[in-house]
DNA sequence: ATAGAATCTAGAGCTAACTCTAGGTCAAGC
DNA sequence: GCTTGACCTAGAGTTAGCTCTAGATTCTAT
């Protein structure tokens, strides 16, 4: 079986122009090309794609993927090299996975925080008496509810029924 | 006590240019002026700067953290819109993060792939008798060592002791 | 008092990753 | 036979998010 250009794109979810962008970057060079230059697309080239599409994913720019695919279509003298790269990407995505659960915990601390406003109608309740400083002991009760065994996930949800004035 | 710019950057690691790009986009209305023209940060400040940078973080467009300060300065009335905003970007984050794993389950089989590649040394171990093309089975061998209770975190790892030829 | 560092604004410049246009080729259906 | 649509290349255009430059203050330390 081969594939065109079109049907690759489909199958992917991403367009024809970004394929042939990323062969202009030299990510496909294992593409095959009919008798009139069209790019006919095989089975097993699905399997570089995937790797593309996830290095993609995990952020790796196009110019380094280029150098992965490289290496793949030098043979097994690269293989320690191929290796290195992915063990070094895997690592540099743990570290991005554990700064985006921070992220997410800051930002359910965050829905929290307006959750209790809007319920007291204002956000005033949480600032310093007299001021327009938010108190610094709110963010403290918060993260008490959660060492106290509540889910961060549920603290800031609004009970069901909450009218969408 | 107040803040320079430059003593902003530093704290938050990035640049006094980002700060007044994020300021010329209306990112940070709240910032006081000196006599001199001087931008002068206040604590409270940090507040707003901690959620600034962790919306940047989470993947939200500069304009769209803009419009979300913009609630903020507003005051109660947008307290509900501020919660929706947080809100979605919360599941946004959450289908990020479920994405981002699967990619590093894919990284690490390909991993694996790798070091039983280099074990081996070569790549041919995976192929179809014959071919260029990888056996399909490859994968599935490898979903059975995590169905059957390895950590896919681990099989990947070289060996203690293995020559950085 | 003055040199050097930090700040200001406006606006130019840069990079990555597409995204599209123009002008042409090729294959399939009427 | 001819039109329609997918494909081709080269190269221009776009967008986001910085990043820097120039020229003018202003602050800090001797």
């Amino acid at each position: 079986m081969s594939y065109s250009i079109g049907q690759v794109a489909d199958k992917l979810s991403i367009s024809p122009y970004t394929l042939r962008y990323y062969d202009k970057e030299g990510l496909l060079p294992f593409v095959d090309r009919n008798q009139a230059g069209r790019r006919r697309f095989k089975d097993n080239d699905f399997n570089f794609l995937e790797v593309i599409v996830c290095l993609k994913e995990a952020g790796v720019p196009v110019k380094q993927i280029g150098n992965f695919i490289d290496l793949c279509m030098t043979g097994d003298t690269t293989l320690e090299d191929r290796y290195d790269f992915l063990n070094e990407h895997e690592a540099k995505l743990e570290a991005k996975m554990a700064r985006l659960q921070h992220t997410l915990d800051f930002l359910r601390w965050k829905k929290w925080y307006y959750k209790t406003a809007l319920q007291a109608g204002t956000e005033r309740i949480h600032y310093l008496p007299g001021t327009n400083q938010v108190d610094p002991a709110v963010h403290a009760e918060f993260n008490q509810l959660v060492a106290d065994g509540a889910d961060p996930k549920d603290l800031g949800n609004l009970p069901e029924g909450t009218a969408k004035a």
